[in-house]
DNA sequence: GTGAAAGCGCTAACAG
DNA sequence: CTGTTAGCGCTTTCAC
């Protein structure tokens, strides 16, 4: 069970700290100047000749010198910490987020405090109406998550920064995919490949309450259909619940129907494209030859699977999020580039879709 | 790109805080008492009678008071707040691990700032050097991850706990797995079956750097063999990455050899056993009749795959680990239980093994 | 049990 | 460009 160290720690010393902190003042006195501008060498706001900087600079590393988050927060207001919220962290798109997110915070300087909502109501009012109100965050990014408005305006109030990603939160900016042109385009790859019985499985009402993607994704497969000026069919669309399983059990349906089976899917989501790979399987049919799938997402097991799929991203929009709060939270930035530009996604062909049959 | 909210925030006033912050002393004020008062009645640190305590949780609750975490910290030095330090989030295992960690957190009203040392080098060397000294964690939870003695020390001269979890560290604390005893109850239970050519899919050399978790679960793979009376064949050991592509490749090896074709393979994780599988099945074997398959995980996937598995339930591992370090975090907790418990795994049989073959 | 007062370690005016 | 001077909002001795 243990690796031959004791639970106790401290090793012996109760001391509360530990032994080599130094502060400011020292590195001020070994810098030979005062602790004002110790503070604005290290931090880069206001002047600071070169020369200065650099003494300061050497005396700070010679002396392992680390400024003290909290006391810097409280005497600036500014934590240099973000909160984000994920409904949980077992997923795909949620975890990339974040770890984009977490690497574009770090070369900024900044620590990122996760709240994961998974464990159900109660957490989530303690997470909203508690601790992202202790001033431990300069900022907060919702990953699909449809916030109350209650939730918005609590953090609001503390003028707390918020951005979504995801998923449009109201009154709030956020970074979404142009989810009918995603479907749109998987949906026309299918066609231009000659598909005429395409069909679609989407997410089902859950899932639509917070964002409304299984609409949209339903509505760019349509659009297509129909500038295509191949009648919808009702039979061809399953909603299902975006996970693997879920996708197997909807193609099941879709592709064991006796008549008029569809010759190629088009999955809101790579798990559930990779299910309907499986269901093919199952029921002896081949893919591609049979049937084609094709997915949205870019999953990490697409490859794998020979999936063709729109790429959507996530680290990047995680990365892009970050970009957009520093805007607001680091005057002095040079401003690169505007939040306003469009979230990038790309049709990746591999071998699960081909010419339709006969 | 942006749900009519304009990213220009707060949206009007420039107030640096929120409007409605009420601090301590007006608490103090509406109470009738003093701010030690306060502070001791809504910590629960030193005496304070019921009456008062009353009084001071409605005052507080009527003005939507929450602690300034920074003010909290500076003045006593203990942040409420734990890093924890992953190599990557998109894998099952460490997500796992973080949700149980961050929900027992919570419920500590603690917070979880999360490192993610994805990127390489450089972010590990930061991480390490400049954020977790900052003083803004009480403590570190190090999962998957072998730090190095300057990583440990440097944490240790803060006077930081630090816990590892999946993966022993050197001189410190950890929770892990008895690979050995699992790895050998997977294999028992094909002995238990009949079967005799049972293969192993491990880990690589990579991966044993870090933990030895692949030697360990070999050697509890021989050990059952051992004990059996079955011979070992190096033939029937194949390394890989612990990934479902990796399972896959080396599971085809496996069981494409044309002589003395394994009937069962015991896989390091359940991705590799999943990979092992689709092997089977793309070569035409029929799982379990033709050959056996067991995992070590109990992966979300497992289930659907019908995995025959053992399961380690991460998450539990997380709340343990958060356990521990409050028995050293606070020292007035009734220190429920020791940390000494051994983890537990057990056992879950699904359709994936069988009876051996003729 | 409760209050007064002295900081926690840093930043941000403000002078110079 | 740099030093002086006040705090940031709490917690914690120490008296009472």
């Amino acid at each position: 069970m243990r690796s031959g160290a004791s639970l106790s720690w401290p090793p012996a010393t109760t001391s509360t700290q530990g032994v080599l902190m130094s502060g400011i003042d020292e590195v001020a006195r070994r810098a030979g100047v005062s602790t004002a501008t110790v503070s604005r060498a290290l931090s880069g706001r206001g002047y600071v000749s070169d020369a200065t900087r650099l003494k300061v600079a050497e005396a700070a590393a010679e002396l392992d010198y680390v400024v003290s988050s909290n006391a810097s927060s409280l005497a600036s207001g500014r934590t240099r910490n973000v909160g984000v919220v994920v409904p949980s962290l077992n997923h795909w798109f949620f975890a990339s987020v974040i770890e984009g997110a977490e690497s574009a915070l770090l070369r900024q300087g900044y620590d990122l405090t996760l709240y994961n909502l998974t464990g159900g109501g109660d957490e989530r009012k303690s997470v909203f109406d508690h601790f992202l109100l202790r001033q431990r965050v300069d900022a907060v990014i919702a990953i699909g998550l449809e916030l109350t408005e209650e939730e918005v305006s609590s953090l609001h109030a503390m003028g707390k920064p918020l951005i979504g990603v995801g998923g449009p939160i109201a009154g709030v900016f956020s970074l979404i995919m142009d989810d009918v042109a995603v479907t749109r385009l998987a949906t026309e790859h299918l066609l231009g490949l000659g598909h005429t019985r395409i069909a679609h499985i989407g997410g089902d009402k859950e899932f639509d309450l917070d964002f409304h993607l299984p609409t949209s994704r339903r509505s760019g497969y349509e659009a297509a259909l129909r500038d295509a000026g191949v009648p919808l069919d009702e039979a061809l669309f399953r909603p299902a619940d975006f996970t693997l399983p879920g996708g197997y059990e909807a193609a099941k349906q879709l592709l064991g129907s006796p008549h008029n089976r569809p010759t190629a899917i088009v999955a809101s989501s790579d798990e559930m494209a990779i299910g309907s790979i499986l269901a093919a399987r199952d029921l002896g049919l081949s893919v591609p030859q049979d049937v084609s799938v094709v997915g949205i997402d870019d999953h990490q097991l697409a490859a794998f699977f020979g999936l063709t799929t729109v790429a959507q991203f996530p680290r990047r929009q995680g990365e892009h999020a970050v970009e957009a709060l520093m805007q607001l939270l680091e005057p002095a930035a040079d401003a690169p580039q505007s939040a306003d530009v469009p979230l990038p996604y790309e049709l990746i062909v591999r071998s699960s879709t081909a010419r339709a049959p006969q």
